[in-house]
DNA sequence: CAGCGGTGGTTCAATATTAAACCATTCGGC
DNA sequence: GCCGAATGGTTTAATATTGAACCACCGCTG
C-alpha cells in the first residue's frame, strides 16, 4: 500500500526513511515502556545512563550527547535533581559551567535497572542475526555521522 | 570510546540500537527544521501529510499510522483545526467516530511543501548507495516488524 | 428496552521539547 | 581595567506526548 509515486530515485530513499524511523520508534517505545513503568521519564534514563557510564558532565555535553537542546536538559535535569538522583554544581573554574553528577541513589537505580535493559534491547535486536545487526549498525552509523557532519549544528 | 562492557552479543545489539536511534534522530531533525521553519510542528505535518496522501482517516487510524496515542491525535488535530488546515466531522453511521479530513488550505500548503520535503530525504539518504538504502530499508523494515509483531498494541 | 461491556475520543496532570529572548560569566583587545 | 563578543544556562511560550481517568455511543443479551 503506496500512496506516493516519485522517480526510483525517490522511492526508494523515501522508503529507506520511513523504515528507519518506523523502526527506531518502535524499539524505542518498546523499551521504555518499561522504564517508565519504574519511573523514570526516557529522558531523565538518558541522562542518568550518560552521567552513569561516562561521569559527570556539564549542560552542554549533555545536550550534545543526547542531541537535545540546553533547554530541554535544564528542565530534566532539574527534574532529577528534585528527585534527589542528580545534582548540579557551579563550577569553580569558569562559573558559567554547571557540573552534573549522578547522585548515589541515582547510582543505585541505574545499576538494577540497566542489566534488564541491556538484555530488552539483545531480545529486540534478535530479531535480526548477529550479522544483520553489523550491518545495520554500520549503514546507521554512515548515514547518521554523514548527515550530521553535513549540518554542523 | 565505549562506556559499557558486556558480551560480545551484548555489545553488538546495544551497538545497532543506539546507532539505529541515533541515525533516524539525526535524519529526523535534519528534515523537521525545514518544515518548522514553515509553521508546521513535525506532529502536524505528519498528520497532514498522512490526510493528503490517504485521505481522510478517524483519530484511531491516525493514532495507529503515526505511532501515537489518541489523547495525541486530539491535541495536534485540534491544533490542525484551529489554524484551517484540517476539519473534524461525526460519522453519522456509528457516532463514536470523528473522520478527520485535510482541508483545501492544508493541501495547497501540502502540495508545495511535500516536493522540497522528498527532495531533502533524497539529498539526506544519498549519504548511502541505493543498494545500501535498500539494505538498511529491508533491515529496518524486518526490526521494526518482529517487533512491533512481538508486542501487540 | 434496560443494562452492560466494549470501543472511540476527550480530558487531565505531568513531563518533554524547541526556538527565541534573556542573564551571567569569561576573555580578548584596547 | 573596561567594553564588546562569545559562550553556557535559564526562562518563556507554544506544542507535543503519554497514561489514566473519564464520557459518549454502539451492540448484545436477557
Amino acid at each position: 500500500m503506496k500512496h506516493f509515486h516519485g522517480t526510483a530515485k525517490q522511492e526508494r530513499a523515501l522508503d529507506a526513511y520511513v523504515k528507519l524511523l518506523r523502526a527506531a520508534d518502535t524499539v524505542d517505545s518498546f523499551l521504555m515502556s518499561r522504564l517508565e513503568s519504574l519511573g523514570l521519564s526516557p529522558s531523565q534514563f538518558g541522562v542518568l545512563e550518560a552521567l552513569y557510564h561516562i561521569g559527570p558532565l556539564c549542560l552542554g555535553e549533555l545536550a550534545r550527547k543526547l542531541l537535545k537542546t540546553s533547554g530541554n536538559l535544564t528542565m530534566v535535569v532539574g527534574n532529577l535533581e528534585r528527585r534527589g538522583l542528580a545534582t548540579r554544581t557551579r563550577q569553580a573554574a569558569d562559573r558559567r559551567f554547571y557540573l552534573v553528577s549522578i547522585s548515589e541513589k541515582g547510582r543505585k537505580l541505574i545499576a538494577q535497572v540497566f542489566p534488564q535493559h541491556v538484555e530488552r534491547i539483545v531480545g529486540a535486536m534478535s530479531a535480526l542475526t548477529p550479522a544483520e545487526q553489523e550491518s545495520l549498525a554500520a549503514l546507521a552509523r554512515k548515514l547518521g555521522t554523514t548527515v550530521a557532519a553535513r549540518n554542523p549544528k
